[in-house]
DNA sequence: CGGTTTTGACCTGCGC
DNA sequence: GCGCAGGTCAAAACCG
């Protein structure tokens, strides 16, 4: 232990008051507080008092030499006021042993010694004693000093603590929902292309079959690919906004893709207006349609909740209904394509209707996600089950009834134009004579779709891309003339009609397994007893495959329009 | 003061 | 070509 020590003046000058001065103790390697009963001028024989306040946290094991360090100081004390009786180290020692009163706050990590000695227990001058009242409070001041202090030290420590966390998690954020859109593209993309491959065979007449994907959706993209023509170039000439997001994927095509977004939102009529060179084009950039998902929702409210910021641009009077339809814009990010437009129905006005249209450039938080992903896949679903074909435009319904059952009012599909569109309806309670199937049934947990309405919509992304797994199947159901593609495309064998094809793809055990499974384990691993997870195909008479789903409180239905 | 909403004007596609 | 309807623009108003 070292025995060197810094002190302002021991004992003080008489004509200097040391009062809450500090001295740097070489042995503790900090600084000791100098209390004003130390520094009592009054003659250093007798009794008096001395206080030692520090910051040392872990000072315990200092105590002895602690005692030492005073015991010195009054042997200096004496010496240099050549006491007669003076007292040697060892008696002072044992003076402070016997008369110390050492006061460690453990909570604040402050250390207070505070060090009554005497001489002589026989005499005790109270006159040289300051108050011990305020001695005590001295104390606690210096205490609440010390502890205030390292309070704010700790909420420094705790907020950029906090801040650190936040940064991480901002940063996970969006990691996550970039691998989530990546591998919902890559899915659907793939069985797109497998289909359209497939479908370019079986029209093998032509030498070059075009070859269109359409993908939309909030959380996804639009693009857009033929093969005759590639290339799209923005209006303006210059690159498109780029997505972080959409760019995961599709990196051979991306240019193709964003310019078909972004032409998509332009507004044809700009494109051909201010790049006419481009009018070759403008032909299969025509039949480019603009997917559109559409939400319809029991709210009091203006506008749905869906978690993205929204810019208002316009409102118009649409024939039909006295409701005025009110235009907005994504406002989460410059440039994002993505709008909307809400409008009450006209029969029931307590039924907000949102229609959405393009696809984020931006990463999305969790709660945009829901809704988000929901339409994107809803509208992936839509469109890859209505690619061009020999017979125009196909209708998608049946692929929507394909997955989702008890389809009669949740999900509607529509590819008529201008625009195909996907309606997702939770609105509507369920109707007991759709779902008469009790054992083949899978519930979904959607409480009150009216009340909650984020609950659901946050169900529906995983839903729709869950299905999108088994839709390449459906999307051959879509066309009369594929029919037997697809089903050769998916069991390897010619269906004979579209009835035979259906059966078949009900008969699959594998199928039916696969869904059950998929939708098990969007409802939680089929652990929850809420969640009743049975699942069968049923064929319906005008051909299209519908799985069963109840529940009380919502339901999800896709009908057929006949198309 | 910056962002948002309002609102009339404007543009475009489409049907006749 | 004209009118209609949907959609967008942009200046003014509004708001926090």
């Amino acid at each position: 232990m070292a025995e060197s020590f810094v002190i302002n003046s021991f004992p003080p000058p008489q004509d200097h008051q040391l009062y809450d001065q500090y001295f740097y103790d070489n042995r503790v390697g900090n600084y000791c507080k100098v209390e004003p009963a130390l520094m009592d001028s009054s003659p250093p024989r007798g009794n008096f008092q001395f206080q030692l306040s520090t910051s040392m946290h872990d000072h315990d094991h200092n105590r002895p030499d602690e005692m030492d360090f005073f015991a010195r100081k009054i042997d200096d004390h004496d010496r240099d006021h050549d006491h007669d009786n003076a007292s040697d180290g060892d008696d002072r020692r044992a003076l402070l042993s016997r008369s110390s009163e050492i006061d460690f706050n453990v909570n604040t990590g402050l250390h207070l010694l505070t060090a009554n000695t005497c001489s002589d227990h026989s005499i005790v001058d109270d006159g040289i004693s300051p108050d011990s009242e305020d001695k005590r409070a001295k104390n606690e001041l210096v205490a609440l000093q010390a502890d205030l202090e390292r309070t704010n030290i700790e909420n420094h420590r705790l907020k950029d603590l906090l801040n650190e966390a936040t940064s991480n998690y901002n940063t996970l954020q969006m990691h996550l929902v970039t691998v989530m859109q990546q591998q919902s593209h890559k899915a659907a993309d793939h069985e797109l292309e497998q289909f359209s491959d497939l479908h370019a065979r079986k029209n093998s007449g032509a030498s070059e079959v075009p070859r269109q994907f359409i993908n939309l959706g909030l959380g996804g993209q639009i693009s857009s690919e033929t093969d005759a023509e590639p290339s799209l170039s923005s209006p303006e000439g210059g690159d498109p906004i780029r997505s972080p997001v959409s760019n995961m994927d599709h990196l051979s095509k991306e240019d193709d893709v964003d310019q078909a977004s972004q032409n998509a939102w332009m507004g044809s009529n700009k494109v051909s207006r201010l790049n006419p060179s481009k009018s070759v084009d403008q032909a299969t950039e025509a039949t480019i349609r603009k997917a559109r998902v559409s939400v319809r929702a029991r709210s009091e409210a203006p506008m749905i909740t869906d978690g993205c910021q929204w810019r208002k641009y316009g409102q118009k009077i649409a024939k039909g209904n006295p409701c005025p339809r009110a235009y907005y814009r994504c406002t989460m990010a410059t440039g994002c394509p993505v709008r909307k437009q809400v409008q009450r129905c006209a029969d029931d006005r307590s039924i907000l209707i949102t229609t959405y249209e393009g696809n984020h450039n931006h990463p999305l938080p969790p709660a945009a996600m829901a809704m988000a992903s929901s339409t994107s896949s809803a509208a992936r679903m839509l469109l890859s089950g209505s690619m061009p074909s020999a017979d125009g435009i196909i209708n998608s319904n049946v692929l929507a009834r394909s997955f989702l059952p008890c389809s009669n009012n949740m999900a509607t599909i529509s590819a008529s134009a201008p625009f195909p569109t996907v309606t997702l309806d939770l609105t509507q309670t369920p109707n007991p004579l759709d779902c008469q199937r009790p054992q083949n049934q899978f519930q979904l947990p959607f409480q009150n779709p009216q009340q909650n309405f984020a609950s659901s919509a946050a169900l529906l992304p995983q839903i729709f891309s869950h299905a999108l797994h088994n839709q390449s199947k459906f999307s051959g159901l879509q066309m009369s003339q594929d029919i037997e593609a697809a089903a050769t495309l998916q069991f390897g064998h010619q269906a004979g009609s579209l009835a035979e094809t259906v059966n078949a793809l009900t008969a699959d055990p594998n199928f039916t397994a696969a869904l059950a499974a998929a939708i098990s384990s969007v409802m939680g691993g089929g652990s929850n007893p809420n969640n009743n997870v049975n699942v069968t195909p049923i064929t319906t008479n005008n051909g299209s495959v519908t799985t069963s789903n109840n529940n009380k409180n919502g339901n999800i239905k896709v009908t057929n329009s006949g198309n």
